[in-house]
DNA sequence: CCGATTTCTTAAACTAGTTTCATTTTTTGA
DNA sequence: TCAAAAAATGAAACTAGTTTAAGAAATCGG
């Protein structure tokens, strides 16, 4: 059942079985439909979700209601709104399975519970906090660097894959663009 | 010596003085003057840095060699290359003292030997990492919801100390767009 | 398997921000 | 204190990406 996660910390350092069966009475299973809703702005975001299958997103809406997508989560990214998670505000965000998902999820209240009945945990979300600032800093960057034009083709030649799973409008999104502009530049070349 | 930094970590958790003992072992210091290199592309960043007192920036050159700052840390902010930091690989940024400043810093190599000698210190870095998270969580929505005029002006009412301690030049930088428009916009009103 | 909805494309007019180049103002360090 | 360097401004021509509007194609769920 939550093999996949254990796994996923496995990769980053030891965690015998024992630290696996302390965990488990903290953890949760989920399943939802495509376009099931997970969280909605003014809701105060409780649970961090790891993406055992399936594929989540996030997204605001700017004052014309267009979404403007900031995160796809996929499989073995963990996904939240860590500002709402971590301080407890209201979110802003939307999150919303953009396919059927299975996700395991933690509770915000039980986290202090959880790095206290196996500190290994606590390890494991320091490097998983760790790396989603590498991946942020690199976003900043590519941002920076790139023109819309050059930042898609970057990712379409990079991930050939994902741009198969999300609808064009999406990516658009993500990227920063209309889908407008990005016929445009399909159309190109 | 190191006490800006303690106090600091008692925002966070408590720290009695027995760990601010066990840790200063790893901890140093270094004073920059204006203007100083801290880091150079094709450097591996083995150092991670907490402003005690002055400025710094980390910025990237692109293909027409301007620069593009991707990160200011005032007093109280670490800054480091996380992804040169946590890897090893060499990093692609330019790191540099705004002002002259004073840092106190701890070694990539030290670093496990430091979570194992003081525990609270890795649950601090873990509430570190994930409030830098929750920091460019922020800059992600920040952009992808103003247009540069109104990101200009937003950051000039939020906080007008900074605005007097960097060259415009650099907040342009920062913000994404050229100093020419920046004096178009601040003529404007 | 079909009607409804969602997604993609095209095109023309438009605009926010860039580029280039020249001039002025401010800061700095010797 | 002053020459040199760094920073800020201005204006005109330009361009990357938006907007609006409409039709075509693909996908979904009942």
């Amino acid at each position: 059942m939550y093999t996949p996660l254990y796994e996923h910390i496995r990769k980053y350092l030891p965690f015998a079985d024992a630290d696996a069966a302390a965990l488990e009475p903290y953890l949760y299973m989920k399943e939802v439909k495509r376009k099931e809703i997970l969280l909605k702005p003014g809701q105060v975001c409780r649970e961090h979700y790891f993406v055992k299958k399936g594929l989540v997103r996030m997204y605001l809406l700017d004052e014309k209601d267009t979404e403007k997508i900031t995160t796809f989560a996929l499989e073995n990214w963990w996904v939240t709104d860590n500002d709402s998670f971590i301080t407890g505000k209201p979110s802003e965000y939307h999150m919303q399975a953009v396919e059927a998902s299975e996700l395991i999820y933690i509770k915000a209240a039980e986290r202090d519970e959880m790095f206290k009945a196996v500190p290994a945990y606590e390890s494991y979300t320091r490097m998983i906090a760790e790396r989603a600032l590498v991946a942020y800093q690199r976003r900043v960057n590519f941002i920076n660097m790139m023109s819309d034009e050059e930042r898609y083709r970057f990712f379409a030649e990079s991930f050939p894959g994902f741009l198969q799973r999300v609808p064009q409008y999406m990516l658009a999104s993500y990227l920063g663009f209309t889908p407008q502009f990005m016929s445009k530049i399909r159309a190109k070349r």
